[in-house]
DNA sequence: CGGAATTCTGCAACGCGTTGCAAAACGTGT
DNA sequence: ACACGTTTTGCAACGCGTTGCAGAATTCCG
């Protein structure tokens, strides 16, 4: 059935050490056996079993992918790219959705069980405490989309949500809106704390600019449309909304559209991501750039450079974000 | 550091064996061993490594989750169904992404190499020999939103890409347009061949209805987009068009609007998928749904079912679509 | 050519669990 | 207490590869 090393040994006339030697880098080996093992291999069509490999090399090249977006469509790109950059290294994603999880201790024990060689939490809603079991249990970790921190518990690489959040302000005030409102998401989430942290900074240093805040329930078309729904129910007012999220931000404009609102007419948005639909004809979010290549490279090395130092206290890795203008804001004035 | 089975077996003062029974569904123990050695287990934080024990049992619980649309929105619905349907039975989705594969030998042979239980390719534009190549290297494969057939190669679930084509042409005539329009996506694509050939068989039914053909090259928002501005340069006209995919209908209907066509106005649009983003407010794309649900829960079954019967012939699982009226096209006369 | 240095090779043990088998323990009926 | 049937248990071998070690085969050098 399965061919295994022995058969291969066997029909190549050496001894099943000559084989497994001839499949792993830089052993010894004679470049006469090598040939008749490997000629032996490709006839039998032989290829060492990862997994048994494993036992004792004690490296899977298995990492555990963990999210719980899978409803945000910039997440696609995301696996997109989370996918391609471990194969590129062979290595190999298993993915574990968290969607209808609120504990760590079932996921944490899932992984174990497969002996990945990593963890990539890619979230920014999941609180802390999921990669910090990951690590507890052992395993190498980084929290890719999470919150940097000067010391954080586990290796972090994201952007600076703070400095977002004062980088939509300034976008904004810089085009002479006055009265500006942020539509968070959820509201327990670091990301939403810490983008309307800076953004309220921000506003509070030009005394002509008011602010009104919002959150929606979560990152989500709907949950956007209906919290500005609700804002306009209410009265709430904005000249331009920074919103935490694209989507979010696709969905503040159904609603503000919706009411007799121009886009950018009447009421300005900016988003944050710029996920691919941003730039669709018709869309035309303005928008603030996640460089997401450079985050999911640095969040690889981080986590496969980590068995080899184990000691390396956590650090976070922080990217600069930049606006891209596109259609949602007025002008610069 | 790990802590294997011996631990265990000499804390709770019992053999190897005893211990492993205690974690075997159905094996012979006392409920006093079992007492024991499930103490030992949990002060040692024990759990059995599903890859040594793959190695007796044949079984890894890993399913290969092989795709090639990466930038479809509609996929991230489906990898969102997939993986939570696998876990929910216990299954793990290692994710390969074929992006920029165009031989299926690497991605055979790798997940060969972690002895996966099975591989589900979910695509509807990868060539069948993907999912033949699996069977050939013995593993059981189904191909989900592939093309069914009488006797297919491997086992296929997705729908009768005829019967929409039909379907789509019905509706459009029944809503009294006379010029029929076929935007398909890649032209190589089976999805794409049949959905035209039923758009083409139910308009030729109805003598008054003359069909315009076009193919975008990806199932992509720009494909459809660029698509659609070739047709209108070229005066290439259709009083309503039927779309291979939604995202692609959204592009169409992007470039319809920007020549000044009113969407459902003069000129009517149905798509195909009723992914998420299509019930947005403001996109109120018309639609065929496709019961994705029921598709993937099938295609874990027939994956899950074929190491009990081997010598099963592949069959096709087809899943009835249905219009989801939203915006698109004009009221019914 | 002899001997030392180097490169190869096979043996055997190991990584972590599972499982067929025979012996041990237990239970029952008389 | 004995014979008999039914669990339960441990031993040892196995699944598939890797690796330390010691001896065999080469190579190198004077």
């Amino acid at each position: 059935m399965t061919v295994t090393l022995k058969h291969v040994a066997e029909r190549a006339g050496v001894s099943r050490s000559a084989v497994s030697r001839c499949f792993t880098e830089g052993a010894s080996i004679s470049s006469g056996t090598r040939a008749k093992v490997e000629r032996a291999a490709v006839e039998l069509g032989y290829f060492p079993n990862v997994l048994a490999r494993s036992l004792t090399t004690r490296s899977t090249r298995l990492i555990g992918l963990v999210s719980n977006n899978f409803h945000n469509p910039v997440f696609l790109q995301i696996f997109d790219l989370f996918t391609r950059r471990l194969q590129d290294r062979g290595l190999r994603p298993l993915l574990v959705n968290l969607s209808e999880e609120t504990a760590p201790a079932r996921s944490v024990q899932m992984l174990r069980q497969y002996s990945v060689d990593g963890v990539i939490v890619a979230s920014s809603t999941l609180p802390g405490g999921f990669a910090r079991a990951f690590r507890e249990a052992g395993m190498p970790v980084v929290h890719a989309f999470g919150r940097p921190a000067d010391r954080p518990d586990v290796h972090v690489v994201g952007i600076d949500n703070i400095a977002c959040g004062r980088i939509a302000a300034a976008t904004l005030i810089a085009r002479g809106y006055g009265r500006l409102g942020f539509l968070g998401g959820p509201q327990a989430a670091s990301t939403t704390q810490d983008r309307m942290a800076g953004f309220l900074a921000e506003g509070s240093r030009h005394p002509g600019a008011g602010t009104v805040i919002r959150f929606a329930d979560a990152y989500s078309f709907d949950a956007g449309r209906a919290a500005m729904q609700a804002a306009i129910a209410e009265g709430c007012f904005a000249e331009a909304w920074f919103c935490g999220d694209d989507v979010l931000s696709l969905g503040a404009i159904s609603a503000l559209r919706d009411a007799g609102l121009s886009v950018p007419g009447d009421v300005g948005v900016i988003g944050l991501n710029d996920m691919e639909m941003a730039g669709w004809a018709g869309v035309g979010l303005t928008t603030i750039h996640q460089p997401f290549d450079e985050i999911i490279a640095a969040s690889i090395d981080l986590v496969t450079a980590m068995p080899d130092d184990p000691a390396r206290a956590p650090v976070s890795r922080i990217f600069p974000c930049r606006v891209v203008e596109r259609g949602t804001l007025r002008a610069r004035c």
